[in-house]
Formats: C-alpha cells, structure tokens, sequence
DNA sequence: GCCGTTTTCGGCCCGACTGTTTTCAGTCG
C-alpha cells in the first residue's frame, strides 16, 4: 500500500513536536513543519513522484535533507530519526503541550522536575498540589493543568463552518454596536472560509481597546475569560467556541484584517516579502523605518508589497502568492455564474417539497434548470424509487416543463452503487434520463482497493454522469470512504465523468485539495446541493466557498453553463 | 533544516498577554 502524504506529512510533525521538547533549534522545527504543511497541502501523492523518480526538493520547503527522509518513508514506511527520537522523549510530554498554556519548555521542565512518566501522573501531581512547587509554576498554572485533563481537554475541538455561523454573525453585530466601535468584521479561518474553524477572531476599529474589551467580556454568552488586555481578548462561550476580539486603531483596518485572517503560513510569506523591501510589516501596518506607508486597505498593502489583493479563499500559502506575482491568480467562480442544481430530493424520495415547489425556489434563486435527482431503489429507509416509481417521474416532470418558460426541470436520479461498483438502476432506464448522478450509500468499510475499484467500475458505465459525494465523509462525525482520490480523478479524465462537489455544510465533499487536483485534470466539478427542501438550495454558498478554496473558474463548474451547453457536454459521455 | 538580486553562511515574522517574578520567558495566534 503506497504511503498516503497525510502520513509523511504526520511523521514530520512528530519530528517537530519530538524535536521542540528537546529544545532543539527552533528553525530546524520548523523546517520539519513547513516541510509537513507543504505535503499536506499536494494534490499528487508524493509516493508516487518518489517512484517516478522526481526531485522532490524542488517542492518549497524541502531540501536534500528531507527529500532525501520522504524517499525513505515511502520505501520503508518508516523514518529512523523519528524511532530515535521517540526512544528519547516521553510521549507523554508531547501529549502534556496540547494543555492550553503548556508549550514544549514548560511541559518538560515539569516531567523533569517531578519526575513523571505520564498525564496521569501528572494529572496526580496537580491534584496533590507538587506542580505549584516547581520553580516558574504557580497555584494558577496547577489549576490549569488540573481542570484540562480532568474535562480532557485538548484544545482541539473545531466547528463546523454552518455552526460557526450562527454564533458568529448575531455575536459581530452585537459588537458593532458596543460604543466607540467604527467597524466590526470576522476574519480568520472564517473569512478564509474553511469547512470548520476552530476558533472566531474578530476585529473591531476603535480608539479605546480596554474599555470596548471591557463590555465585550461582559456578553451574556461569555463563560470563562481566557486573557484580557487592552487590544485584546480571549473568551470561551457557553458554547465552548472560544472567540478572539482584538481592537485597532481605524487607520490600521487594512492591515490588520490582513493579519487577522491568515493564514499563518500566508503572513509570514507577506512579511517575508516586506523585510526584502526593506519595510516591516504587522497588524498596525505597513513601516518604512517609523513610517507607517500603507495600512488602510488590504489592497494598499498588497500593492506595497508588490502583489495584487489576494482573495481570502486563497490565503493558505499553496502557491498564491507565485501566481499573484506572475499574474496568473485564478478567476475564481462566482455565485452568479451558476445556471443550476444538478443535485436535488424531492417528496416522492426523502425530500421534503414537491417537484413544482422545488422548480419554483430554484426559478426564484434564478437558477435556468434544476435536476430532481431522488434515490434509487436500495434506498428504503429514504423512500428510495422504484423503476416504476421512476418512469412516472420523468412523466411528471415533462408534464411540468410544459408549463415553465426559461426554465427546465431535469429528470435525473441519484442511484446507488452497490458493493461491486455496479449500479441499482439498468442501464436502459438510466438512459430515459437527462442527468444520472451515482453516489455509495453502503458498505463504507471496503479496503481502499476495492472501494476505489468500486467507484472505477460505477464511472465506467456511460450512463453515469457525476460521481455524488465522492468519498462520502461527513464533518465532524464519519470519515470519508478509503479511496486512492488520484486514481479516481484520472479515470474521470479519462471517462469524461463529473466529480461532484457536495455544497451541503457537512459534507463539502470534495475537499478543497480535491478540487484543485480534478481541475488539475481538467476532470469538470459539478456544484450542487444535494437539497432535501426548498431551503436547502441555499446551501449553494458553502459548496462555492469551498470550489473558490480549490481554486476553480467557472469553467471548471458544469453548471455554470446554460442547458443547451451543459447537455451537449453530458451527450458525449 | 531551508534558502539565496548579500547564493555555501548566516539569517530565519511579529506582537500581545500571562504567570511568576520584579524584567521577562513562554505561549499563543
């Protein structure tokens, strides 16, 4: 079995982590982290470049050295380095830095000064009150440590982008209001917007930070003040969604909100940028010496740094600022490109509306078709369709297209594939259909060789149009099925078969690096809802927040296309 | 450990807040 990149990616980080508790140069962690992120962030499995024979130190970020540890992961499954190190450090200490406010120096001074072996013990130690004794920790650090690993605590919960949503706009509002506040904007992950986030930070302009910090803290849904300054504060709602409001002067909107939303690795890319032009850059702005040049704007900043604005979706440092500086940022698909739904329930199968009602919220949404797509006959418990049940639906539907101007209903189907990849529909009645969408709703447990077989089979058949939900996780709660996404995507190429981008919150499957590998491969995305009501068509957001996060224009979106463009496309499957 | 308009050495992003101590290291974002 070839060695997945998210492994490569994951020893490096245990490097890093292992490295750090041994107070090891902090640059050389980072090399082993920055090496980790680039990984995770290919498209193309490192395996198989390694076989192939390529340089992998022309990837950033990676020099002989590691390219040198990749080739030997991907050869043995294993890296000599990281056994050694672990034989050196405790794994418990590790573990002990994910307590908030315990870094790798501080974790092991304590191992080391009470002589521990595990959490538990160290769990023990704070109950029996010896971590206050440890010279640098107190009675405040003890109770820390004590009510972390009592809740076990990890600090590593995130949320899920729709859920994140509902505290965060009435919470933003509700700041906007707070005296003295100019303006109030979410940044971060969530203006990046990444499926789920893990914590809110939210940026306000005004003058006097302590007093606008002091009425934020007091919000009803604040439970446990984490840290207040007078620029900044850290506060867990009730929630247990802990929220970042930080206070800035007006002039520096621009370049904070650039700071603020990230990423990270982005920053520190745009910094890097600012000392080669012998300028610093930071929260408060742009600097030439003491002189603040740029500032107001995002745009202002960019400009100074010699790039054009950068759209957030982007900001993750997979290659955007290269293509801004070459010019070759992606025109990004918009809401207004799409021309439809290809993917929709309605009441005959699991949804809740009615084929007339589903056409009229689409027609309302401006949409030119929608494709009903109800479930195919092994779906019993979500009223799955019988053959019969089928044929009066295409019936139906083209009764009802009589009536409509501008605007189609496709007669489509979600049909399920079954264990051995073929379908739950013939192939005589999938081809009375204007869109087949084919999707796996069993057997997740399949090895990753049979489940991606499975699939490879389902795309061999002409009549299947889009692969639905290809890997079928659900955020936050299932993972998605074992499946080798680089085999898939090339056989669609291959094929000519869509890959289907879920918009609906808890899916967005594909992931945005899946998205940008299909374009890659010129494999075309359709966008679609998957909507069981009405309502549900306005999930559309999220699926293009997600397409925007993969890099895709509107001509890597099916539906972006008016219906005489898109059946001719589907025509020549 | 990586990187290069100062290219094989000497740099490596920047600032706020906390806890513990009394001037700052560690942690976090």
């Amino acid at each position: 079995m070839p060695v997945h990149n998210s492994e490569i990616a994951s020893i490096f980080d245990h490097v890093a982590d292992l490295l750090e508790v041994q107070d090891a140069n902090r640059f050389r962690v980072r090399a082993y982290r920055n090496a980790a992120a680039t990984i995770r962030d290919q498209s193309r499995a490192i395996a198989d470049r390694v076989e192939e024979g390529e340089d992998l130190s022309d990837l950033p970020d990676i020099g002989e050295d590691l390219a040198g540890k990749i080739a030997e992961i991907v050869r043995t499954g294993e890296l000599p380095l990281l056994e050694d190190l672990s034989g050196e450090v405790p794994e418990a200490i590790v573990e002990a830095t994910r307590i908030p406010g315990i870094g790798p120096k501080r974790a092991r001074a304590l191992f080391e000064a009470l002589g521990l072996a595990s959490l538990d013990e160290l769990a023990e130690a704070a109950e029996a009150g010896r971590v206050a004794d440890v010279d640098g920790f107190g009675d405040k650090t003890q109770a820390r440590i004590r009510d972390a690993l009592e809740e076990k605590d990890t600090g590593e919960r995130r949320f899920r982008l729709d859920v994140a949503e509902d505290f965060a706009e009435p919470l933003v509002k509700w700041i906007r209001r707070i005296d003295g506040v100019d303006k109030a904007e979410i940044a971060g992950s969530y203006r990046r917007r990444k499926e789920t986030v893990g914590d809110l930070d939210i940026l306000a302009a005004g003058e006097d930070g302590g007093a606008i910090i002091d009425r934020f803290v007091d919000h009803d849904e604040v439970e446990e003040v984490i840290s207040q300054g007078k620029t900044r504060s850290t506060v867990r709602l009730r929630s247990g969604l802990n929220v970042d409001l930080r206070v800035i002067p007006k002039a520096s909107w621009g370049a904070a909100m650039h700071y603020f939303t990230g990423s990270r690795a982005h920053n520190i890319a745009g910094r890097r940028r600012a000392q080669d032009r012998d300028l610093k850059l930071n929260e408060y702005g742009l600097f030439d010496g003491e002189t603040r040049v740029a500032g107001d704007t995002e745009e202002e900043v960019y400009d100074r740094i010699g790039l054009p604005w950068i759209a957030p979706v982007l900001r993750e440092d997979r290659g955007e600022i290269t293509a801004a500086e070459k010019g070759e940022l992606p025109a990004l698909v918009k809401l207004d490109d799409l021309k439809g739904d290809l993917h929709c329930h309605s009441d005959a199968s699991d949804g809740k509306n009615t084929l007339r009602e589903m056409a009229e919220a689409a027609q309302e949404r401006g949409y030119d078709y929608l494709a009903i797509t109800d479930h195919s006959k092994r779906q019993t418990q979500a009223g799955g369709l019988s053959e019969g049940d089928l044929d009066a639906q295409i019936e139906s539907i083209a009764a009802l297209n009589e009536r409509f101007d501008g605007f189609r209903l496709l007669a489509g189907c979600e049909v399920d594939i079954l264990e051995d990849g073929t379908l739950d529909f013939s192939d005589d009645l999938l081809d009375r259909l204007d869109l087949v969408v084919a999707s796996v709703h069993s057997h997740f447990d399949l090895d990753e060789e049979d489940q991606t077989e499975r699939i490879l089979r389902a795309m061999e058949n002409a009549h299947v149009h889009v692969i639905g939900h290809t890997t079928g996780r659900q955020i936050g709660q299932r993972k998605g099925i074992a499946l080798d996404m680089e085999r898939i995507v090339k056989s669609a190429a291959d094929q000519g078969c869509a890959l289907e981008l879920n918009a609906n919150p808890i899916r967005l499957d594909l992931s945005d690096v899946h998205c940008r590998m299909a374009a890659d491969h010129g494999v075309k995305i359709a966008l679609s809802t998957d909507a069981h009501s009405t309502g549900g068509l306005g999930n559309i957001r999220y699926g293009m927040d997600q397409a925007r996060r993969g890099w895709l224009s509107a001509d890597d979106i099916l539906n972006t296309r008016g219906w005489s463009a898109l059946s001719a496309l589907l025509a020549r499957r």
